[in-house]
DNA sequence: GAGTCGATTGAGGCACTGTTCAACCGTCTT
DNA sequence: AAGACGGTTGAACAGTGCCTCAATCGACTC
């Protein structure tokens, strides 16, 4: 963390002029606020942007919806892209770990993961506000 | 919905051929799951997107691990962008409903909101998996 | 094995995002 | 009132993202 003076100072004014220690202390707090492995972040961010999009985001909530797999040909319908574009977003999704596909002859199944569910449940828990 | 002949020999193949009757059924259980309202999905989008940057997304764990009020200037040097990007992040994060900002003298105060801490959490709950 | 079908892949183009730089706005100090 | 200070805002530009089109792939049918 680089220096910053004005961080310092704004600290010397909350804590009051009680002691440097305190102020040291604060400091080392806000450093371990950073250290979320980098692997974590990348995955939690792969994640979130695989779901904020329009089109992602209807199929996630279609999966959802269904609590069960659906077929490429059912979710097609669902939203105003191309069949090529659905594809490149069960794609996203799927490496992003917010669904699971599977070959079933020629159809193939998507389903959401849980962890998939748990965004959209979180957003579900907490409609404006 | 647009006809689509591939889903109906999809529903008929699946259904086995028992009766057109459950294939109406079906059609009409996959279109119900498109009426999310369009606000609800703006909304969920704004908040997905707003998280799904490496920058917001940091300022955003931070705000959920000091569990309360962060000033800009603890911010600053948590992430690696000039205090106007961390600005204008925070800006973003604050109209998606994801932080709450109050003026405090010069300084500016940040927190998390519930939503915000939803999702965090629902990441939390579902690493690798 | 030729043809059909469901679905995926890659290329290309346009729109949007995220950053920095510079100017600016309130607040506080002196 | 002048200046310092914390922070915000807008313009500009590079970098990504998301879509469509065309080609392709594997599975099934005849």
């Amino acid at each position: 963390m680089p220096q910053s003076t004005r961080l310092r100072r704004y600290l010397e004014d909350e804590l009051g002029e009680c002691c440097e220690e305190d102020v040291d202390q604060r400091l080392a707090e806000l450093e371990a606020f950073d250290l979320g492995d980098d692997d974590r972040v990348e995955t939690d961010l792969g994640a979130l942007s695989a779901l904020a999009n329009d089109t992602r985001y209807r199929l996630g909530r279609a999966l959802h919806a269904a609590d069960g797999e659906l077929c490429v040909c059912e979710l097609v319908p669902l939203v105003d892209v191309s069949e090529s574009a659905v594809s490149h977003a069960l794609s996203t999704l799927a490496e992003a770990g917010v669904v699971t596909k599977r070959k079933d002859g020629r159809w193939r199944m998507y389903r959401i993961t849980p962890r998939g569910t748990a965004l959209l449940v979180a957003l579900d828990g907490t409609v404006s506000r």
